[in-house]
DNA sequence: CGGTCTCTTGAGCAGAGTCAATGAACGTGG
DNA sequence: CCACGTTCATTGACTCTGCTCAAGAGACCG
């Protein structure tokens, strides 16, 4: 019998996080999905919606992102291929934020109902859907803390040491490296500042030599450096849970 | 046959959020846990640490916080009676945050395993549990928007006003008005702000016939007021899920 | 009654925002 | 291949929200 590759994809990512049984991969590809791809900028997910579908990211980034009434953006997470990105909608009936592509990205939405009766009735399946949800909450905290308690370039280099970790783990490199698909606008929302001052700091990055950019291309030069100023420690990824 | 008072506490807040069966109320009931008085300002969790138990608030509020590099401190979460406060704990290893009491409270402290194994097994549980847990996230969002994005003014009548709603909702009243036990440093750790500065938005909030004060008794004048210039909108509670 | 912790208030400062203009990169159609 | 329009990045000048420092007033406790 041929295997879906995207539901081995998704199997892989379950197993990376708790030992899954025969009979657990056997449910998973029984998984009613669809893929889709998503063009830049459009939604994933809205407010207020009601989706009936999880979605897993396949590939390209996305990120979640809530406005407030004056019209600014926060935007709370970034997600990056590999990642289920809404496993809220398993258990809560209303988006509370909007989920937006970043680049062209191929998502598979998993119809919601079935997986959460996996997650409630397969425990290696509910424990790996636990550990995706219970890391993404820490990152949120972290992130509470970013915004709330560190200055503008703190803030920038804590973003980029924490992109730099999560990719190179996700694409088993240890690159400290990557394409930043954001403009600094959007970088600026991420992390509580305007584009202008986003600006001001990447480029106070590279001139203090912590990092090195082409388009958008970044690359940290100094791991150490740029981690300590930006009192980037990853605990918080629960790396080794 | 004489029933525990504080599991079937535990039971009803569990029977809130998911339909649970006679089974599950009994497996409930024989959860190992032990009770626990904590004095003010003292530790539940601190990070880095490797708990293998999982508490339940039964009385008394507390914070959960985190430090930077700087020594400034981020609270990243208030927590009120009845709620679950470490979930984490039953699937991620290591602590990422510290959580301290900020009045004298009573904990329920369930061995971390038990409850592991109730929440894979009995559907209902696992469901009620992920449900506070992903609210718990929806919230820990919402702080990142309002420490990311919002003035000083809004910051902080944003974390009164779901602090009136989330309180209204545990004691089942519609008081808007309650007894805030912090100090505006804890405050401003909260919001993102020097104490100095809470200081003169708390009198300034006072000044507009928004709120009034009394020691740490907060009084919410003008809901419908507060609510918009906070832009609290509590979807984000989902309070209907 | 003294000590300690909070709360208040004022004065001055500075990090980040605003406004605005210029320049570079990129996609598109002719 | 080039002209053009759009989006994004960059920079300067100026402003302002919120921070720092510091001192005094209340509240609470043993």
């Amino acid at each position: 019998m041929q295997l879906d590759p995207i539901l081995e994809t998704i199997i892989r990512r379950i197993a990376s996080r708790a030992r899954v049984s025969e009979e657990d991969r056997t449910a998973i590809r029984s998984l009613p999905y669809s893929a889709r791809a998503i063009e830049p900028s459009s939604y994933l997910v809205r407010e207020g919606a009601q989706p009936s579908r999880c979605a897993f990211l396949l590939s390209g980034f996305c990120y979640r992102q809530k406005l407030t009434s004056e019209g600014a953006r926060q935007i709370v997470s970034i997600e990056i291929p590999g990642e289920f990105i809404d496993l809220h909608h398993l258990f809560l009936t209303e988006s509370d934020h909007n989920v937006q592509a970043l680049t062209r990205a191929h998502v598979a939405e998993i119809d919601a109902a079935a997986l959460r009766e996996l997650a409630l009735t397969r425990p290696a399946i509910g424990a790996a859907l636990w550990i995706e949800a219970l890391i993404g909450a820490s990152i949120f905290r972290e992130w509470i803390v970013n915004v709330g308690r560190r200055d503008a370039h703190s803030r920038v280099g804590h973003l980029l040491c924490e992109l730099a970790v999560r990719l190179d783990i996700a694409n088993d490199t240890t690159n400290r490296a990557f394409d930043l698909p954001m403009t600094q606008e959007q970088l600026g929302d991420a992390v509580g500042l305007t584009p202008v001052h986003v600006n001001r700091v990447l480029r106070a990055l590279a001139a203090r030599n912590l990092i090195s950019r082409d388009r958008r291309q970044i690359s940290i030069l100094d791991w150490d450096a740029l981690r300590d100023a930006s009192d980037f420690n990853p605990r918080y990824l629960h790396l080794t849970a």
